[in-house]
DNA sequence: AGCCATCTTGCGTGACCCGCATCTTTGCGT
DNA sequence: ACGCAAAGATGCGGGTCACGCAAGATGGCT
């Protein structure tokens, strides 16, 4: 029982085979040229079951952000803790976001997908909502505060929520040279500083 | 031409129409227990032109609030020039998530409707997005900024509106006796006055 | 009045989501 | 090692939906 069943391991697998499969053939093909039966073969089931794992193309796709979102309260958690929490926000948000370097071109592409099809965004806001809920915990916890009780750990998490996707938008729309991180910390940190800060 | 030729105020009455018959509808039976044909028949239209108005039920019943979107901009421009950001920004705000009082309660039903259903929630972010992209041109030309080049705009609308949203939610989650108008107005603060803000 | 652009409508098609019944695989106890 | 119960995979069928297309109706302009 210790270790996990292989049952478990083999759903998680088709899973994120369906997962994968979905968005990269979306990438290539473009949404609504790939089938619910293309993706299914890709990933070796039968569409049918695909329909079980998800229950449209979008959640599929998406499926891959919300998964790694578990990912973004680990990495605020694993923060050294006397680091000032703007600090440690901003550090935990750059780990969360900047793409695997392997998979760059790939994930770059992904994301103009998923953020200029409307079919997608919907469901890729979703995603992001639930981003928002696994760093307001990470926050709570953190500070020491009950995320069902106090304001604040909602309030912080959607501000720097809010703030990287301004970051993210800002930098893929205008043409700008800085570098991606640069970006998207001075986001978070005007975001989180105030309306009182520097206006850069 | 000065008029508003009849075609137009028909067919944005017919939009209006099927709009509020789809939310109408959705709230009292449930979203999936209103099909197509329904709100085409309340709204005295065919089922083909209901569809060349709106691509799906969500976007149907989400256009009223991607509507409302431009009501916020206008809200934030008509605050006196010398008030400050904030308070102009957290009045703007209340005038719009603040529901008109004669429909209060089909109000927060249709609110918790859109956001409970997942069906739902993800057209409702888009058009909560919509929000922010309106609210980010006013606050762009209240400060004499440019929303294309400039990130501050972007950052403050997406600040202030998950804000809001953290505040909203906290206040329809915890049973708080507390007037929404206060909740909303305590989060908006919170979140644009910085992360050393009070942590009510 | 008469014409044209635009909107509406009916029909048909393709895709999708999901309930249900069945078959196969897996985990576990003996 | 064996067999049984639980859980997953699959096939089938139905209901719904989104949309292209072409024909009919209606507003607006001269």
């Amino acid at each position: 029982m210790g270790v996990v069943g292989l049952r478990e391991q083999k759903k998680l697998a088709t899973r994120q085979a369906l997962a994968w499969a979905a968005l990269r053939l979306a990438v290539q093909r473009g949404l609504d040229n790939v089938h619910v039966e293309d993706i299914a073969a890709a990933a070796g089931v039968s569409p049918r079951t695909y329909n079980n794992y998800f229950a449209s193309k979008q959640e599929a796709i998406c499926s891959i952000t919300v998964d790694r979102a578990e990912l973004i309260g680990d990495a605020l958690l694993a923060r050294p803790a006397g680091e000032p929490l703007v600090e440690a926000l901003a550090a935990a948000m750059l780990t969360f976001y900047q793409p695997p370097a392997e998979l760059d071109r790939e994930w770059v592409a992904a994301t103009q997908l998923v953020m200029r099809s409307p079919a997608l965004r919907g469901e890729a806001l979703k995603a992001v909502e639930a981003t928002e809920r696994r760093l307001a915990q990470a926050i709570a916890q953190r500070c020491g505060l009950d995320v069902e009780r106090d304001l604040y750990p909602l309030v912080v998490a959607a501000v720097v929520s809010g703030a990287a996707r301004a970051g993210i938008h800002h930098w893929q729309q205008s043409g700008t040279t800085a570098e991606f991180g640069d970006v998207l910390a001075s986001a978070i940190r005007m975001g989180l500083g105030g309306i009182g800060g520097e206006r850069a």
